[in-house]
DNA sequence: CAACTTGGTAAGTGTTAACTTACCGTTAGT
DNA sequence: ACTAACGGTAAGTTAACACTTACCAAGTTG
């Protein structure tokens, strides 16, 4: 999540999404430098949104599908909770009320 | 999506969660004064993700089920994109091998 | 092997932002 | 009206962080 909290970051996610892409070309997509873009990627990396695999010289980054869907849960868990307790906010002032 | 990057306002909205609260309850429930506390609520409800409203002295925070709604829409967005250029991308490598 | 491409990392800099204390306005109660 | 409770805001400090340049390691190609 904290991961999500730079602009730059959810540029390079929402690039990845169009397809897999090495550290340069992402460099040349973005106006900041090349050390900018692969310190990023670390940060990504280490939250799982992306991984990555060796071509050659070049170092391909691919959106990490688990990752989506763990946030998704995350969401639904949390919106789930606040839903429960709003209905039970409900149920307790009908029952006052009566 | 930036106010989301903050640890402690991510533990303010799992708070609220469980129901409204004003100011100083949640001040008193976290590490940090209220003025930082009253700063965070600043930043939630610049992003929508909370309303309040007045009680007598006291003013009290509330979830916005709208901003969870929006949310939940930019990730099914974000990975519906995602998981049309991966089919893509599969369909286009199968059409190479043949 | 030599030259080139690619990218990770170290070191340094500037800005942002999360916190603090201090102060002030507003509402409630006696 | 006076006092207490509540909370927003201003000002200042400190730590984090997004960026830069410089350097180095590893792989590919001639």
């Amino acid at each position: 999540m904290d991961a999500l909290g730079d602009p730059t970051r959810r540029a390079i996610l929402a690039r990845l999404r169009r397809g897999p892409a090495p550290v340069g070309k992402l460099a040349r997509d973005f106006p900041v430098s090349r050390p900018a873009i692969s310190q990023h990627l670390r940060v990504l990396k280490e939250a799982n949104l992306v991984t990555d695999r060796a071509d050659g010289t070049k170092r391909v980054y691919e959106l990490n599908p688990e990752a989506f869907a763990s946030l998704r849960e995350y969401f639904d868990e949390f919106w789930g909770v606040a839903l429960i307790a709003f209905k039970k906010r409900v149920e307790h002032r009908n029952r006052e009320e009566r």
